[in-house]
DNA sequence: CAGGGGATCAACCGATCGGTTGACCCCGCG
DNA sequence: CGCGGGGTCAACCGATCGGTTGATCCCCTG
């Protein structure tokens, strides 16, 4: 196991942008301490690198064409893999923080992480610690707050129901309130618990979830 | 024929709000000159209505969970009724202002229109002549002067359709922009495009259109 | 090789949005 | 009858968006 190897800590890096890939061999090969195995650019081809390759740590994108980065910590974890999942993604608005988690990530780091931050997180996650970015710790935090959020699939009122397909029609809020013989302040009330619930933070989002979830169209 | 009765107009009144009919109602029976025959809540009772009571003109809106205003404009010229249809609509935003045009209606105004602009429209339209408000004249010309809009079926660039994805996760700009390595400016220029492409004035509605369309999810 | 479309970038501006806080009313449930 | 949820409204603020104009570069097609 490479985990005996006191010093060395052998890595996957696993990211659909060539570009990315490069940047993080190039600042984590050089480095005392770690070692690249191999790279993969998608979900499914990282499951299989990881149990080949058997690495300490991997560093995973979520969004990728080739195999969601969520499923293939999910696999990992169903299949019983040694190594750590260390999620490096660009966002913190990203929805999938939570599944991500749950699927068993050891950490979840934005991309814009300081190099020193990169490595000590590369560390703890290889020793099984915990590493959360700022962001993605306060989300947690206010996801635990109200516990039942994405269990209960929170459902939308009719009136917020229609608030959003005026929205989803390109309404402004000030359009919205005419058409529904309402203040703006109101329409901004009901958007902003339309954003609570469906756990997006602007209308563009919001459409995109009720449309995935066959609230509109 | 209503038509040879000089002096008064024979309306039908067609909206899925209450409120808004009996407004309608209010101003329209007491003036001088016009004739209330009835009233629908729906597209499909609309054309039922007219084909009945022979109204001179109808005061269509176009949104209705009965039946599309639009539809119902279609199917009228298609039966060859003689009424005129004067679409009384919210938003000039509306993205049915051109299919409605097309269907044949002879006019459309935005329901904040002043009394007297609405008798005059109603009058225009009786006589067969065409009314638009301002707004959906000016958007009408900017038709006009890209004639394929519609019917080619304006299609996205692979670039384009990874900035709306993007855009439907919720991202802003500037996350758009670290996320496929490129500026602010360039994911602004993609979106002018996509609105223009899919006919809309928002992200939201974008991600709306995109999903209609197949283009997302 | 000229032209057009796609992709990239810049700077400016007003309009709109989203977050926050606090409030009131009505209704149903216990 | 108190409590919670849904619906309504207000005011403030910084952040973001959308519109506009103009420009460069690359590649493909005619």
């Amino acid at each position: 196991m490479n985990a005996e190897n006191t010093g060395t800590i052998t890595l996957l890096i696993v990211d659909d942008h060539p570009v990315v890939r490069d940047g993080l061999r190039g600042i984590l090969d050089p480095a005392d301490g770690f070692t690249v195995l191999g790279e993969a650019s998608g979900g499914t081809e990282a499951v299989e690198m990881t149990l080949r390759v058997d690495p300490d740590v991997v560093l995973m994108d979520l969004r990728m064409p080739a195999g969601s980065g969520v499923d293939a910590i999910a696999e990992l974890t169903r299949r019983g893999a040694r190594a750590r999942v260390l999620v490096l993604t660009t966002f913190d608005t990203d929805s999938d923080t939570l599944p991500a988690i749950e699927a068993g990530a050891t950490g979840y780091l934005l991309k814009d992480a300081l190099r020193d931050e990169l490595f000590d997180a590369i560390r703890a996650a290889a020793e099984g610690r915990t590493v959360l970015s700022p962001a993605v710790a306060s989300r947690l935090v206010t996801a635990v707050r109200r516990p039942t959020a994405r269990t209960v699939e929170e459902t939308l009122s009719a009136r917020e129901v229609q608030v959003l397909e005026e929205v989803a029609r390109g309404a402004s809020n000030r359009e919205i309130a005419r058409g529904l013989f309402i203040s703006e302040a109101t329409v901004k009330t009901h958007l902003t618990h339309i954003y609570g619930k469906l756990d997006v933070r602007d209308r563009a989002a919001a459409v995109a979830v009720a449309y995935r979830r066959g609230v509109l169209g």
